[in-house]
DNA sequence: TTTAGCACTCGTCATCCCTGAGTGCTAACT
DNA sequence: AGTTAGCACTCAGGGATGACGAGTGCTAAA
């Protein structure tokens, strides 16, 4: 059976009204449309044909239709008309924007929050890191008052850390110079796995005064390599499942959110191509999603960095919008991170003991 | 009307019951309890008392009672048996804390997960500064790389923050150095609020070739202050009161749900006195709050630091549980912030650019 | 090819009734 | 005086029943 002009225009109608409405559509309310001048009969059959091709479902007999995850995937492919940001939604998103990645660190969670307030759907922000493995680029160490000092340890990937730390043994300042040096020769352009035991016990040994003070500061370098590396999930907006009307039932609500851990969404694939890309329920990896939809897209942080976000929802979900919202959002953050003067991005937070 | 030992132990014993079924408990079911030995006529008769007196409400006629907020009060003040941590649940915990204390940063966040997760509802963490204002106690500039530098800012709170920022134009050495002293000099001891424009101006004109750069340290400065001051508030595992019977039905829940936003939280009553602090439905702040409780302890971070934890949960939960379980964790936490070596504390994170 | 008409299906909703848990009261008992 | 057994009464919950209506598929006419 062939796929006509017609067919598909009725599809798109029936994907439009369930998207609205969550209820089954039946063929009057088509053929009520505006722009539609056949009769009700006439979508009757061509929804029979629909149904038979796959891309509807019928819940039970002397109900309506529903579009199957088949007729999803045509409507986001082909049919799906592209929803325009209206001048308020922009305006407020870049208020938001402005205002609220102002407050350092945190970042990404007030992104997933934000992300999930405006489209009112549980969001996920994931920072995850390209390329090559960290490594300590250079030591710096500051004291402080007595018996403290800082210690700074800078990434290869741009990225500045520093602890506070306070010790009882009174160390002269000539020896941090001798621990800084040391450190620098010994452990630059090492990544985590690569500082072993040994290496360490050699530091200590050239530490003179200081060798106490090396397992302390190595540790705190490996624990910053590490999590360099791994990347960051920040889930958010659960409970907006619960307006959604798939999930009036709190069983199915939890079934869903149970499964939908921070694990689950750091192994959600990543995007491939394209600016958004969308799962359609049983595309997704678990099975307690088949009926949850995911739409993503990424964006670049810069310094070998790379953002994501998304959002999970009800496979009705009007993913027009959603998309359109999304790739809004992920192309201001990237302008955002992008500037290279002062921005609001990811910031440094204090270390203290 | 007096209230009997008996009539103490009939109200425990119905507090109990409730708190495990969740459902109305009769005079029968009571009676049926071991060390109970009276009739259920005579229950009964002691059980219309103590609805009189205003203990215990009747769902309707022909339904068993349950516990009104005066008879929970008087069940947490002085009815409720200590509840024994076993030694597989301490033990699960301790681990449970060596483990996710070590990544840095989040900490709160961790703190509330495992809350959340141990006492199977919904956890908030505040932290909160208690005493006087931040205000700055140490700049540092570091000359990283070619156009760009390292800014370090320590405050009186033993908070240590840096931030890379990259420059076009060039600066010397002994600019930096400069830069360092006047802000040193200028700023140390000043709270945000202190810092007017005429500070700023004044010290542009003493900061020689590194001027363009004074406007951007000292934003950063003021946004560092200015977030040392405001508690932070995590909150999660909302979607746990799901599991409560009580809140089977989505609207109840989306209603608690909606009106437990970090703003309520942060607003909460610290604990006043004692560990635990309980508060039973209606003496909560917000009215939509009314048939849920929230039990808070504090802990010590240190360094002018406090923190809280809390959860929420149905006015029917397991005080006496939930009460063990926290203050076992802020005690542990106490200790964990306490020590004063290589704690891992709040950490440092990196400022990128 | 489209459309009007019509019989048929089946979920939803309101109604009704039954059941059973739980109560309050009274009268007998200790 | 306090306790207990007995009993009539209340009322929420759960199934059964039937009317209703939205929606379908089919047929025959346009």
């Amino acid at each position: 059976m062939e796929l006509t002009e017609r067919k598909k225009k009725i599809l798109r109608a029936i994907v439009d009204c369930y998207i609205q409405t969550a209820e089954p559509v039946g063929s009057k309310a088509i053929a009520a449309m505006p722009g539609m001048d056949v009769s009700s009969a006439t979508i009757r059959n061509e929804m029979a044909d629909l149904t038979e091709m796959g891309y509807l479902e019928q819940p039970h007999t002397s109900a309506g239709r529903i579009p199957s995850p088949a007729g999803y995937r045509l409507y986001v492919n082909e049919l799906m008309e592209g929803y325009r940001l209206s001048i308020d939604e922009t305006q407020s998103l870049n208020e938001a924007m402005e205002l609220k990645l102002q407050e350092f660190d945190k970042v990404m969670t007030q992104v997933g929050k934000m992300v999930s307030n405006w489209t009112n759907l549980p969001a996920y922000a994931v920072t995850s890191r390209v390329g090559q493995l960290p490594t300590v680029k250079h030591f710096e160490i500051l004291s402080a008052h007595t018996g403290s000092f800082i210690l700074v340890v800078m990434t290869n990937t741009e990225t500045v850390k520093n602890k506070l730390i306070k010790l009882p043994l009174n160390i002269q300042e000539q020896d941090l110079k001798l621990l800084s040096a040391v450190l620098n020769a010994s452990l630059t352009d090492l990544s985590a796995e690569q500082i072993t035991p040994e290496i360490l016990s050699k530091i200590r040994k050239s530490a003179g005064a200081a060798a106490d003070l090396v397992p302390i500061i190595v540790d705190y370098t490996v624990r910053i390599l590490q999590e360099q590396q791994h990347s960051d999930v920040y889930l958010t907006g659960q409970m907006k499942l619960l307006g959604q009307p798939e999930y009036r039932d709190v069983e199915k609500a939890q079934e869903v959110l149970s499964t939908l851990d921070e694990e689950v969404i750091a192994n959600l694939p990543a995007p491939t191509d394209g600016p958004v890309q969308i799962l359609v329920g049983p595309e997704n990896i678990a099975k307690e999603l088949k009926d949850t939809s995911v739409v993503m897209t990424r964006f670049d942080i810069g310094d070998g960095m790379q953002g994501m976000i998304g959002v999970v929802g009800p496979t009705r979900m009007d993913y027009a919008q959603v998309t359109a919202r999304l790739s809004y959002f992920a192309e201001g953050l990237g302008r955002m991170f992008g500037k290279n003067e002062l921005p609001p991005a990811k910031e440094s937070d204090g270390g203290t003991e």
